[in-house]
DNA sequence: TCATATAGTGAGCGCTTACTCACTTAATGT
DNA sequence: ACATTAAGTGAGTAAGCGCTCACTATATGA
């Protein structure tokens, strides 16, 4: 029997974590607990058990339960990763392609985890700074982003002149509440449609709606 | 001076009410707090305190606090109004006109009164059986309406052959996700356009999008 | 007028919550 | 090998929670 133990990296076998270990850890059990339950519903107890820690280790890395929200926003605000998944996948895109490639990264990523989503909407109600924080940032980003791309297609005389931005909320807004339907509030037991088919009617509609004709 | 007291409906100088008006007031008063709040952060103190009664009075008319989440469900799916003021709206439009007054109805109403679209996020998020029950009475009922609509419309040649349903989520998407945004994300600190303006955007994308057109 | 029925309450109970502290235990540099 | 440092904990505490109960106050009909 070899002694695969050896083998493992150090940090791996190691008793104790050290306090960045430890506060990620945490951080990442709360999120998911927050996004089940919101902040009120869930327990320290219940995120020591999870983290197979006891509560005062919590405590000693987070003074207050309040703080778990705030690691979590430094998180998610500050990894640049979920953004630049996005744009990587528009690049060399244009046009009807890189509308699918929005709707279609958004279907799947709120569908594979809606983790986030969740955790955005209980912050929001329950009115913490989570959402503020995010929608400031990372959500009004990508809305211009969108809303300069599709300006900039209206200026090539490809797309009618609406107001940009409320077109890219028109967009967004159907991809996003089909996902919040779906996934929170369990629409998908009465209609599933594969995410392929549901990004290409949505993509049909929005930019035949957006074409400009010759009248 | 005019003794006004004693012109006013003997119901309203009443040191006490009738156990049914007391359990409309009681739900009344719950509803507003668990759509600010939600259930778990909602205490039954608050709701006796916000209703001027004593604590003990709510356990009188409801043995325990889930059951004020049932009386909201009984409250909101048995009354029809909310309902027939759409279909009233509806009435002789067709078209666009129709699609207007949707929107429109759904923007109005939320921005005037978020509260039942908070209490229904708090609702799904929670896993209560609010929303549960609402979807499926009401919010497939509004879709199916919706989609049927779409579908005359596709029969008649004036819109192109695409999941009906899947159109109306579009739509409602669109409309919805906009109120969402506004009401609880806290979106309309930064971007402010009348509703009629909002309405008239999303159904001229909406519905040139769904356009037949010949090839 | 007054018995009866019903609306309403003050005090408090058992339990859970966020949070504390004196203490133990594992890792680390010399 | 061992002193030092830093990670982790068992056993609490005060405050707040849903909920109960013995009780009072008011409306109503004969």
């Amino acid at each position: 029997m070899p002694q695969q133990s050896k083998w493992v990296p150090e940090t791996m076998n190691k008793k104790r974590l050290t306090a960045e270990e430890r506060r990620r850890q945490i951080v990442k059990v709360a999120m998911r607990l927050f996004s089940m339950r919101g902040f009120k519903g869930t327990t320290t107890r219940e995120i020591a058990e999870r983290a197979k820690i006891s509560e005062a280790t919590i405590f000693k890395h987070f003074a207050k339960k309040e703080h778990l929200y705030s690691a979590i926003i430094d998180m998610q605000c500050n990894d640049r990763e979920g953004q630049s998944l996005l744009i990587k996948r528009l690049e060399g895109k244009d046009g009807r392609e890189a509308f699918m490639a929005i709707a279609l990264f958004l279907l799947q990523t709120h569908q594979k985890d809606p983790t986030f989503m969740k955790l955005l909407m209980f912050s929001a109600l329950e009115g913490h700074k989570l959402s503020d924080i995010f929608i400031k940032t990372r959500g009004l980003e990508t809305l211009d982003y969108l809303a300069g791309y599709i300006a900039k297609l209206m200026k090539d005389g490809a797309f009618k002149k609406v107001d940009a931005r409320l077109a890219a909320r028109a967009f967004l807004g159907m991809v996003v509440h089909y996902s919040m339907m779906q996934e929170i509030y369990g629409m998908k037991k009465f209609l599933k449609i594969p995410p392929q088919k549901t990004a290409e009617t949505f993509v049909e509609i929005f930019f035949e709606g957006m074409k400009r004709r010759r009248v």
